[in-house]
DNA sequence: ACACCGGTGGCAACCGGTTCCCGGTGTGCG
DNA sequence: CGCACACCGGGAACCGGTTGCCACCGGTGT
């Protein structure tokens, strides 16, 4: 009856210091590097470990105060192109920076939002990322204030990247890109065209993202004495289907229009199939700009004009100034600026 | 010099068992719930809980054994869309058994992976998922069984998700999808339409995933006794520029083919462009499909033809059959079916 | 030869929980 | 009125580590 190494592994501190002929202590000491520790001693011990395939267990190191910290966020659905970008400037910042990433996705309901922020809570999260618009309600700034504060209360702080800041006061780091900004430049670009009738692709109504970029939309227009047409703002969310639908019906209700904006390069994506579906040429017949900027929108045919969202350094800066601050440090809220690339799909008005 | 809430909280549990005027035992019992408690006593320690905001340390409970169980799945850039929908698939099942989710970007790195597994080993995750094809050596039969062996050892498994099974008796569950076969299908849908000579834009030559696609390549051609010419076989990995490049390459060539299968939807992509770049059209001149059915396939002008791959379901699956296992259940293989999706980037050979 | 000293390593307390085991009530019933 | 038995709650051990404190070791200086 061999078996190989020692029977199943699970082996604790106290497994190898018997096996290695010391104490505990010993056996930590020597795991832990920065104590005199006799190089006889040390040697067994290795080997000990060795022989045991032995790690010491993670929580309880986390729990003595020596652990790997840990870092979470949160968002709607990580399918979403922009959401991945997040996600990876997160991902990456937070391991660069040692600290273990937690996910989660919320799915677009708050009450996940809620649990997830208790879990981490529970487990003593470093910070915990909320990424991505949402309705600001004053229910929003109430309950993201007691996430903030519940989660100071265990020194863990909350971040919120590209979400609406909350009041002064909050123990909150919020990082955001501009979105008016980004979209009135856009606009700019398209009226720059001879456009005077550009439909807007909007998402949801209650959504600060899609509400900052119809923002910067209709600020476009008066800032050239246009007061815009309230019949081009559609509403609908932030996937192609949304597009796609959108602008199928923009185009059956006869609507009259020479440039679309959409949202986001999702719902352009979509609104680019309505178009083409409808035999209408893009950009001779109408133009179309999205927003994000992501790597698909090159491929578009048409390659699509946007607005460059830098999201991956998005997410790096959040967890970045996240985890680089003491309590002293002052509450901070950066803005990160876009610019809006040109490409083929918007041209001159015919 | 009042203060709001008892100063800072991260309040322990004896805490509360002090403001209750009980002990840590019976709030623990009050907290925990199966454990007959009165009715006032019950009432003072949740009170107290109240009071003082208090949330159990998760690394306490975990280490005590009674914690929220951990799962980590590790790719190589969550950025990529059919990575993303494994990690959907993956994070949204795993939440639902109730388990955190950890995630790992390797960026390719096998040092990476490995640490990353290190750690995993250390929190004692219930699992770790690798997902993604990678390149099928000894070496990382090697380096994966023993990624496999030491995870078994503390008791956690290792599941291997659209990633080239071990040997036998790894103590490993694999769950894969029909890459080969769906390949197959494919090229035999645009052999179908008349074309003998059609490109492969590959991934990386050595990459499992790229070469099982190949391989249905190579199968389709000969089961209709078409000997596939070589020189159509182009290696690259599997982005857009990749196969922006690729395809303009071999235009600039002068290579003559009248389709075009890329070996993923992004590769495809980066084609398309390279084809209307050159002044052709798809699928007048040349006919173009892609692999992986990915959302923005469908927004494509003309909309790509494509296998579909369930990658959600994948990790889904990957996530429930990796928990809902006992030691003595067999060690999992499955292999999960693709199916091409017509859409309009194939047409007959002009 | 003896005192002193620095290098080692063990003991025990602690991190923040859970749970076994036991003893003190209160109540019901004979 | 007394006894047995629930019911309830406290003490202490334990989970798996870390670390402060102290004793012991041998070597050196006088």
């Amino acid at each position: 009856m061999t078996r190989k190494s020692e029977d199943a592994g699970r082996s604790t501190i106290r497994d190898v210091a018997t096996r290695a002929g010391v104490s505990a202590s010993t056996v930590s000491r020597v795991l832990g590097g920065a104590y005199p520790v006799s190089s006889a001693t040390r040697t067994r011990v290795m080997r000990a470990v060795r022989e045991l395939d032995y790690v010491a267990d993670a929580r309880a190191k986390a729990i003595a105060g020596v652990g790997t910290p840990t870092l979470a966020f949160v968002l709607e659905d990580i399918t979403g192109p922009s959401f991945a970008h997040m996600a990876h400037g997160v991902e990456r910042e937070a391991t660069r920076l040692g600290h273990l990433c937690l996910v989660c996705s919320t799915e677009g309901d708050a009450r996940h939002e809620l649990e997830f922020v208790e879990m981490m809570r529970a487990q003593r999260a470093a910070a915990v990322i909320l990424v991505g618009g949402t309705a600001d309600t004053p229910e929003y700034r109430d309950r993201t204030r007691r996430m903030a504060d519940s989660l100071a209360s265990v020194g863990s702080r909350l971040v919120l990247c590209g979400r609406p800041p909350l009041g002064p006061g909050a123990p909150v780091t919020v990082i955001e890109y501009d979105n008016e900004g980004g979209a009135y430049a856009l606009v700019a670009h398209v009226l720059t065209q001879g456009h005077r009738r550009v439909l807007f692709l909007g998402g949801k109504p209650d959504h600060t993202t899609a509400q900052d970029r119809e923002r910067g939309y209709l600020a476009a227009h008066r800032a050239r004495g246009i007061e815009p047409d309230p019949a081009l703002l559609l509403h609908g969310d932030f996937t192609r289907d949304s597009g796609h639908r959108l602008m199928r019906r923009a185009i059956e209700a006869g609507l009259e229009f020479t440039a679309v904006v959409a949202a986001t390069d999702m719902v352009a994506a979509g609104a680019l199939t309505a178009l083409h579906e409808a035999g209408l040429d893009v950009p001779g017949d109408i133009s179309l700009a999205g927003y994000d900027d992501i790597p698909f929108a090159r491929d578009l045919h048409p390659a699509l004009t946007t607005v460059h969202v830098p999201y991956e350094e998005l997410g790096r800066l959040a967890v970045r100034t996240a985890l680089g601050r003491t309590p002293e440090t002052p509450d901070e809220h950066l803005l990160l600026g876009t610019h809006v690339v040109v490409r083929d799909s918007v041209g001159p008005v015919s």
